[in-house]
RNA sequence: UGGACUAUGGUGUAAUGGUAGCACAACAGGUUUUGGUUCUGUUUGUCUAGGUUCGAAUCCUGGUAGUCCAACCA
């Protein structure tokens, strides 16, 4: 029966248009009826959340049809590359929970890119072009004009070739001669107006050092890296559109011809991801970090994946995210309560119960005994019953949370209130009989009187009351530090705002982005109180601080400095209707 | 004002010429030793004007709106 029913909801969940295509060219029986996919990030930065969308559908596709994905890294710039990111790539898509079939890099085939470049000026379809950048610029037109041709288009072949060898011996400077390929200078589409193939790059390379001067574009090394390692299909999001008839072209030419069989890549594109309240640029993200508005690239507040770990995300919560969203090629913008509710979701079934006071007052049962302590058995996660139970200690001086207390409160608040009773979660039922202020009027201690018959295992167990609080033994309990993370930006849309207040006000978008965060995104709060239960926490580990959200530990936490990160907080639809 | 792509509730996504469905969000209620979870119910949608068709969210044409393209970045 359970089968049945699991083929059921795999029958009813619908392909997306990628997994459509490639069942179709299973069908078809195109490249052999192999899948391969690769997930090229150029080793610039950290991946973030977009990252983890393009992560799952490449790994996602090969696994799902029998494939392989390959990790590639898309060296081709040494300027802005550097190793440091490969190994912070790694880790972040095992961490996702993928495994690629193999490490490889764009560099690796460089041999094979300079000698197609080679076969291309023998063969008439390039060119060197000696004119400066601008010029060349100038004379590549504007999407509503032709462009026109450079004076080196027809040079002899010869000649391009002599120049295109010194283009790598260094003894040409940076920017003085490209390669260009012979295509089309009027094309309405502008990647066709006879694009640079080959430039001279002097900074040494993190991987080949000084072995080249002159390295490929990403146009003239992708498709040909693909077709080099049998990728059957390349995934790729919507801004690559324009340069797939580029990507077919070289792949024909490297191919040799157009139609001498199937076994080719193709590139496919789908929507990148758009969050709200989110900035995702690298580029942006890089001030961040540079700038010090945040805390490194793994601060809990940043839309990187090594961001969202430190926050308190599980892997499943990310991939179930990028499994609700989906694939399509509209240019969408997610809401980011989606995320928080996967979030939500996932640890729910996974996080540790745990009562933590994060704004104290005390609270004092004033008809329990001075000595007494009681050991107290209290479930760790009551979705999960085989995660058993934990210890928390009960006696007659409690810490208890500040809202949680009203000396005149309105109708329907079911909390601590002079004659009202309440449980204390997995103790007793105790009513309030009043508190204790300072000279300035603040409530500094708070009354009640516990009713001994209301205790798991007593006879008066099961009776209900509207509200059950969290506590802590003030003499059982340990200190420790708890950051509130909110968001980063205060708009839905940080990246049109980013635009907007750069240009109005003609500023650097450091300035801009100074403008727009949010002053409250970070809340660090120094005195709060958590179980003895959590001394041996490890860093990273999943927890609920019950009635108030998810939290982890921090990866800095030690036993004498405990700290916690806060995830996203529980839904509260007392708080919603306050507002 | 060139080319390419896109348009389904507030948001995202399905329906592949034949009953507009799902998730999030919102709202109302039941259960609950977390105002959590869970369960039940409710509200809200095919950008627009034509055309093809017995029948159009789907195909065609015009309009409107949005995204991308003029790096020696990827």
């Amino acid at each position: 029966m359970a089968e049945v029913n699991t083929t059921d909801v795999q029958e009813k969940k619908s392909l997306n248009f990628i997994e459509q295509i490639v069942e179709n060219d299973l069908r078809e029986g195109k490249n052999g009826k192999r899948i391969q996919t690769r997930f090229p990030p150029e080793p610039n930065g950290y991946l973030h959340i977009g990252h983890a969308k393009a992560i799952c559908m490449d790994f996602g596709i090969a696994q799902k049809y029998g494939g392989v994905c390959y990790l590639r890294f898309d060296d081709t710039n040494p300027t802005k590359e550097d190793v440091e990111y490969v190994e912070a790539i790694k880790e972040d898509i095992e961490w996702l929970g993928y495994k690629w079939e193999k490490e490889v890099y764009a560099s690796d085939y460089f041999p094979q890119l300079w000698d197609f470049a080679i076969q291309l000026i023998k063969e008439g379809k390039a060119y060197i072009d000696e004119q400066s950048s601008e010029t060349i610029a100038a004379q590549k037109g504007t999407p509503t004009q032709p462009g026109v041709e450079s004076p080196y288009r027809n040079r002899p072949i010869e000649e391009s070739l002599e120049l295109f060898q010194r283009m790598n011996t260094g003894e040409i400077e940076e920017g003085k001669i490209v390669l260009r390929a012979k295509i089309d200078m009027a094309s309405p589409n502008m990647h066709f107006r006879d694009p640079i193939i080959y430039r001279v790059v002097k900074t040494p390379h993190h991987r080949t050092g000084t072995t080249w001067k002159a390295y490929p574009m990403y146009d003239f090394a992708h498709g040909q890296s693909d077709y080099f390692e049998g990728v059957t299909h390349s995934l790729c999001t919507l801004e690559f559109v324009p340069h797939r008839p580029l990507y077919d072209l070289f792949v024909d030419w490297v191919k040799g011809g157009k139609d001498l069989d199937d076994n080719r890549p193709r590139q496919y594109e789908f929507n990148k991801l758009n969050l709200s309240y989110t900035l995702m640029s690298k580029r942006n993200l890089l001030v961040l970090v540079k700038e010090k508005l945040v805390d490194g690239w793994d601060d809990p507040r940043m839309p990187t994946i090594c961001g969202f770990r430190r926050r308190g995300y599980s892997p499943e919560s990310i991939r179930l995210f990028i499994d609700k969203i989906g694939y399509t090629t509209y240019d969408a913008l997610n809401d980011f309560a989606l995320l928080e509710s996967a979030v939500r979701e996932d640890l729910n079934t996974r996080a540790t119960r745990v009562s933590a006071v994060l704004n104290p007052v005390k609270l004092t049962i004033t008809n329990y005994p001075e000595d007494k302590v009681e050991e107290l058995e209290t479930v760790n996660n009551p979705e999960d019953p085989t995660a058993g139970t934990h210890i928390i200690e009960f006696s007659r001086n409690l810490w208890m949370e500040r809202d949680d207390f009203m000396e005149d409160a309105p109708k329907k608040y079911f909390r601590m209130t002079p004659g009202q009773e309440v449980r204390l979660k997995s103790a007793y039922i105790v009513k309030c009989t009043g508190c204790r202020k300072d000279e300035a009027g603040n409530v500094v201690e708070v009354f009640a009187e516990y009713d001994p018959n209301t205790r798991s295992g007593m006879p008066d167990a099961n009776r209900k009351v509207k509200g059950t609080l969290h506590w802590l033994s003030r003499d059982h309990c340990l200190s420790a530090e708890v950051r509130m993370y909110d968001r980063l930006w205060t708009m839905e849309n940080p990246r049109d705002a980013l635009a907007d207040i750069c240009k109005q006000k003609d500023c650097s978008s450091l300035e801009a982005m100074k403008e727009m965060m949010n002053p409250d995104s970070l809340h660090i709060l120094k005195e709060c109180y958590v179980e003895k239960f959590l001394a041996n926490a490890r860093p990273y580990d999943y927890l609920q601080f019950q009635r108030i959200g998810y939290f982890n530990v921090d990866k800095d936490s030690t036993p004498k400095q405990l700290i916690f990160n806060k995830t996203v907080s529980l839904k509260d639809t007392w708080a919603k209707t306050q507002k």
